[in-house]
DNA sequence: TTATAATATGCATATATATTCATATATAGA
DNA sequence: TCTATATATGAATATATATGCATATTATAA
């Protein structure tokens, strides 16, 4: 496996050039990862797809997706240390909604390639 | 913990029956999270960022990405059985690509989504 | 203050999976 | 055929993490 063996040397040399020049540093391929990360999870998944239907309290999700109050709770943490949700408390209640638009869009887009397959 | 104790119940109580209503099965869920999870690990999400530039073969994969041969034959097995990327044989190589467009838009919005944090 | 409800968290465990090593397969050339 | 190159794969291991239990925290009401 040496580089001059290559079949397609001069071809895509500058190719790779160009990738290695762009590719960002492990610390921003992995802060990108991480909202992948976020939705590649059933569990996870199950949460934010309810939470696109509008805001709603810990035992209403509990109810949505199945699962423990404990899991449901672990995973919402995870999201919002991830920005994939925020919250804000209401007397006895903590509300959950998504962080942003784009959490919308990145699972339409999902939906659309897995219906492609 | 009881649903009649909930403050939201009246107000949210129709978004619980609607969301348990349009709740995918366990089985679609697992199809939706695949390319989220393909995307959410370092090491994959280099290889199609490479991939972005055009197809490329293995070896240059490694060269772009680092890691052992082994270990990006192993990923791309992994990102072809989600369909993420395909590939074709040309001579001794094996020039992979990406499955489709969407994939691309699916890193455009996540990258929208990181930049926002 | 006491009791109850809603949510969060620490810990232990089981499971999934990324990674590496060694080896197998496939293709091309001599 | 034999050799070298490119890629793939099986197995073992280490690591990450989802999950559940018990309990803690926070807020409301009596």
């Amino acid at each position: 496996m040496t580089k001059e063996n290559c079949l397609l040397k001069e071809e895509h040399e500058w190719r790779v050039q160009n990738v290695k020049a762009e590719m960002p540093t492990a610390e921003e391929i992995e802060r990108e990862c991480n909202v992948f990360r976020m939705l590649g999870e059933p569990s996870r998944l199950k949460i934010v797809l309810a939470l696109m239907q509008g805001e709603m309290c810990v035992y209403h999700l509990v109810e949505c997706c199945g699962g423990t109050q404990s899991g449901t709770s672990h995973q919402l943490r995870i999201l919002k240390d991830n920005r994939v949700v925020k919250s804000r408390r209401e007397g006895q209640n903590v509300l959950y909604s998504l962080a942003d638009e784009h959490i919308v869009k990145i699972l339409e887009l999902g939906k659309a390639h897995t219906d492609c397959e």
